[in-house]
DNA sequence: GGCTAAGCGAGACGGTACGTCTTGTCTTTAG
DNA sequence: CTAAAGACAAGACGTACCGTCTCGCTTAGCC
């Protein structure tokens, strides 16, 4: 309904920015659009005008963030697909670790468990490129002749990501560099040998 | 403060069974600690007393279905590692599948991201259970001469629940039960084969 | 804090009118701002925001009713101050006995007498100027040679008010129109001589 | 319904003496049942055992202070009517511009509004004695040959007070000494002359 | 360059729920 | 076997926000 043209790019910046600081002061539990509105200095119908719900502001106030972050996280390709692959799942884990990714990170999990629209906009975003590239890197590797030919690419990065994020979001087990380096270990080594598997 | 000694059993039943009633009418998100009570029968101070929170309310209540449920998961032991695995993989993805509980799961999920004391009552409770009941059976297969002795069934657990639920966490991609037998196919063949690894 | 520019009329008469009939209904002690809200169709806050205390709802809701009932009451001047004081005085009491001003007028009273500011506000707008109505038809009668000249009429205004009050008030005896003439009567003819009193 | 013999006294009296002092702290208004039990470490159901409401406890902890004040208050007989009645009236004014007892009879007269049955126990044991004992002292004046013999002496008796706690009550105007003895001056003297007044 | 249709800030509105407090009843515990 | 202690169902309190709705006031952008 509203003219997107006419939208008062202050209004927006303004309102991003104080989503950003009220998330890291208050938790999104205890944002509310009436405080988002106050900091920004904006009316509470300007942020209704753009956006449905809070959930859609601070997931557009996180990627703002996010944005170069992912940008810069491209794949390493050293010719040494091991050395790799350890580079970008240290470097996942050790963003992960960091207290501020780690919060905004949590809070847009939390939120997409109840907002599928916004679920898929995550993982197209930010979520399916960095798959995408580890896949490809992987898929160079193949071609490089590292992995058999067999290889499911794609099912590998989710092999390794997969257990990353599991530990991360439901705490099982204590996340580190070592806990990565054991993922790409059994990887590229295989876990078990087709030799000695019995016969199903 | 209050003493457990006194605490009405009656009233505690209603409540756990009013929230999970109204998790799966309204959802989290619209879950009021007023209705949890109109519909308990129940004063709301009662519920005050006892829980800290709302999510606190709906993790007992989770807690109270799962219970059975948990139980019931134990692993089977055909002899067959493959089969088996295949079975609590397969079982798990139906679970998630069923709109009742993923909705209560994801509901928990999203609710021990800002609260580190539920997730550790989760894992210990829930999860832990089932991925030890997991790397048990592999072990089991490890004696039985199934699997390769340098195996580490802790990680091999991980492996599979792992990419599971990242999968179903953040809809990187549909979770079905080919994902299922994909995982174990992978955990028991092996991806890569040491002789075809390049020197590193 | 708030700003009466826009303060919504319709809002503030539904209040009004909500109070005065919860009041008849159920009585000051068993009425609730709840209650007022709900049944006037307005938020609590609505409330709050413009009047600081259950109390002074009340009052504004009696003073718009008692506004019209004030200004009807203009003392009568039929030239014959006995019959107008008369006239005057039972109307007092029959007012008072009417079951819902009693109510009415007894909870307002009982409202002062911990709240100074609001009975300023009930003097000046309700009994001020109904005593001072009063004592200016006895200042005429006064001018007429119907009264001494040496009369206090204000004096004289209370003293037949403050009887009349005192029994309806504290209960210290039933209220009726024969303790209305009575009042009159006393006032107007006196109860005792001064050639009886002894020398003091 | 409790057997009034088996009755502890100790805990009687903790709670009138709670009241009396929570009271003075926060008030009626605040004045809560909880508060009153929790200060004389006493069961709340013993309070609710024996009295009907808080607004009958506090009247029977006014009582139990008012009481000796009324037995004290015994008119003073010295054969000058004038004087006795400027004693006992200025007495009374004093005793109501006392900031203690004026919150005490504000709050016991405010209480009696609502309640009849308080009304007519405040009235019986503290009010009517009051006036009774008045009225006869306006009497014995009466047949000293002081006063009229036509005079009403109950009614005389409610001129003196009706006005005093007219003003007092509903705080038309400030309440000193000096409108004491204008009360007892005009009754004495009368305020008009019969010879004065037209023919009604 | 003036007109007009927006977006804008502000904030009142009808509502829902919060978490606390108190009421009056009922139950448990200790003396 | 009584009375304190206090859990309970109920429901009002006053506050915080929700999302909608006017208000005037810029502020474009089209005439």
């Amino acid at each position: 309904m509203p003219d997107p043209d006419r939208r008062s790019d202050r209004a927006r910046l303004a309102i991003l920015g104080a989503t950003t600081d009220l998330l890291a002061e208050v938790g999104y539990r205890r944002l509310s659009i009436e405080a988002i509105a106050a900091r920004a200095g904006v009316g509470k119908q300007t942020i209704y005008r753009w956006w449905p719900s809070k959930g859609a502001v601070v997931f557009d106030a996180l990627l703002e963030d996010a944005g170069a972050t992912a940008e810069a996280r491209a794949l390493p390709d050293t010719g040494d697909i091991e050395r790799d692959l350890r580079t970008v799942l240290r470097e996942t884990v050790k963003e992960l670790l960091d207290p501020d990714r780690d919060r905004i990170q949590r809070t847009i999990t939390a939120e997409i468990q109840h907002d599928p629209v916004l679920a898929e906009e995550l993982v197209a975003r930010l979520l399916r490129p960095q798959m995408r590239a580890t896949a490809d890197r992987l898929q160079a590797a193949q071609e490089a002749g590292q992995l058999a030919a067999d290889v499911d690419v794609d099912l590998a990065a989710e092999l390794l990501f997969g257990p990353l994020f599991h530990r991360w979001l439901l705490r099982t087990a204590p996340l580190d560099a070592r806990y990565a380096d054991a993922l790409v270990e059994h990887l590229l080594s295989g876990l078990s040998r087709p030799s000695e598997r019995v016969q199903s």
